[in-house]
DNA sequence: CTGAAAGCGCTTACAG
DNA sequence: CTGAAAGCGCTTACAG
């Protein structure tokens, strides 16, 4: 009834207890007998309590926060729709256990860094997500000179002092390339991600590795940033050269819509002329025409599994590695045999 | 050069004043001698002073932190580009002042209130935007109820005791709509979004408006919930209907490319069976076959001037509405007149 | 199992 | 213009 919010004091007196056994019966603290501590906790609710976060930071250190920054250049920062996916599954973690998702965006590493460090400095978070992981990533070095609680997204390239929670990518695009090979395809690019990026580096080298294997040349690669301008200036390039693919293996969906608009105006057709897999199976891909053949994984539970892993590093300062369902190769439209094989045997298999 | 982080004592006992006049020289407030205030400032920055935070909450019931919660369901929120860009510009104001966003992603109408409410309860910021605004927004009453500073993006329906900014996005459709007819299009289609919301709302009023205007039927409108695939269900339904139209605008571009989609999925040419507009201009909205004829806005600059707002609102309690240059219509490859219509004069002009 | 008290690191009247 | 002290609302040894 009275303005002023409860405050531990007025449950304190309400209940007849001290103020100190009021906080360990909300903190399931020993040493409370199980019916006093049920008393305080009603008269609490009756109160409508709720225990200041400030004051709980102040006293203990903890923001009851986790952060994440993202680093991506204006361009590419909305046509990924693996973040708003990932966040939404980390919320649904954190929202029930009552942190918070500290969220910042920035245009570059140093931005990155400063970030990393005024949130420590600040005690602004209890730990960060690591996404986006670059060979020789300086975050490593600097979250544990902050001795900032962390966990990564993949696997990072040396060895590092927190846990993480991996999606393998590669067998996602071997059954790509394995696919087109089937089909016939002999010629087949890839359009590449930033070759910086762990992710981006390895999808190329899986690439690689499973032309390698079925005796085909694996060398129609070009690198680029993820982004749609790039990934169809890419596509251009390919066509243009001299031993134009049939098919193109890009490292996300919205290099492949872009390469399939060029396709498109040049009056290639998808897939008779060219076939194209992306890579994350975001909404869209289904809707284009052709619809994509693409790479699904599942961001959202990569966000659930996650936020459980770096709260558990953050409680008890330990938390084992994950590794989440491979990514699965989803056939769809954009994909058949390359026109003067269409008779090919291979094609019926 | 200690493990221990520097406080207030000790810089105040480093200066040879007291922890209040620190306090002060740092707040800026007035009684402190300039020399004085320069001394204590060289100080703290010697000792590498930071401010703690939690303390600085905990007296002045500050969080230094804004929120934002984006309600969305699974299905729309990976292929809405807005958010990022949104994000980013907010981003850039926040970060220059030493504010944090705290983003929170809700499924339902439910979730969304109880989200605010906490964030409220829990002092864990300072104020609030509010996007996605409705009709009957049950937020609006929230916010005033729980006392927490909000702006919002777009024109509220009703009255409201807080500032928003608002970008234009009528003149765009009607622009449209505009461009549409003077190509020689007739019988035109509104791929709406949700009605529920107003800029859903309102983009449909809008083309009704200029379809009116032009004395022509604007009747053949279709509401989706932004989704692409409703957005490819919908068109599908404009083109089985009694009078099939030879241009579709939708309400955002993912709607449009789904469009496209099962315009070419059904062999009818882009533009020349079918002209299509999309709405936010999307980075990939420009590299689909044919390139998106879309209306433009600026979401990056949107986040920074409700950002700016949201901080005036929270420190004077008071601040001015914004309206942002309206969103223009943006000519590219996927408007052009109907193909009976091609030697039309009006497709000279 | 329980209580009284100090402490977390700031801010802010209040007195000089 | 400056200092000493109380207060913000919790948590946590410490003593019983």
């Amino acid at each position: 009834m009275s303005a002023r919010k409860p405050t531990i004091a007025d449950v304190a007196s309400a209940a007849g207890v001290s103020k100190g056994l009021v906080s360990f019966a909300l903190n399931d603290k020993p040493g409370v007998a199980a019916d006093t501590r049920n008393r305080i906790l009603a008269v609490a609710d009756d109160l409508g309590w709720r225990p200041s976060l400030s004051a709980r930071s102040l006293s203990t250190r903890t923001s009851f926060a986790l952060g994440l920054v993202i680093r991506r250049e204006a361009e590419v920062i909305g046509a990924d729709p693996f973040f708003p996916s990932f966040i939404a599954g980390v919320e649904s973690v954190l929202s029930e256990r009552g942190r918070a998702l500290v969220l910042s965006v920035v245009p570059d590493g140093a931005a990155e860094l400063a970030t990393y460090r005024t949130l420590a400095g600040d005690n602004r978070v209890d730990g960060v997500f690591l996404t986006d992981l670059r060979h020789s990533d300086q975050r490593f070095a600097l979250v544990e000179e902050l001795g900032l609680p962390a966990v990564a997204l993949g696997h990072p390239a040396s060895n590092v002092k927190f846990p993480f929670v991996e999606l393998d990518d590669t067998s996602g695009i071997q059954a790509a390339v394995e696919h087109l090979i089937s089909l016939g395809h002999t010629r087949i690019g890839h359009v590449a991600g930033d070759p910086e990026m762990i992710h981006g580096g390895r999808r190329r080298e899986s690439f690689a590795d499973a032309m390698r294997a079925a005796g085909l040349d694996g060398s129609l690669v070009i690198e680029t940033d993820f982004s749609v301008s790039q990934g169809a200036d890419a596509t251009r390039r390919l066509l243009d050269g001299p031993h134009a693919p049939t098919a193109i293996v890009y490292a996300n969906d919205p290099m492949a819509i872009a390469g399939l608009g060029v396709a498109q105006q040049r009056g290639l057709s998808v897939p008779g002329d060219l076939s194209i897999t992306g890579f994350d199976g975001t909404d869209i891909s289904a809707y284009v025409f052709p619809a994509l053949t693409s790479i699904t994984s599942d961001p959202v539970e990569w966000g659930r599994v996650a936020a459980r892993t770096l709260l558990d590093q953050i409680a008890t300062g330990v938390a084992s590695n994950v590794a989440l369902p491979p990514a699965q190769l989803l056939v769809r439209a954009s994909t058949a045999p390359p026109r003067h094989h269409a008779e090919h045997p291979s094609a019926l298999r």
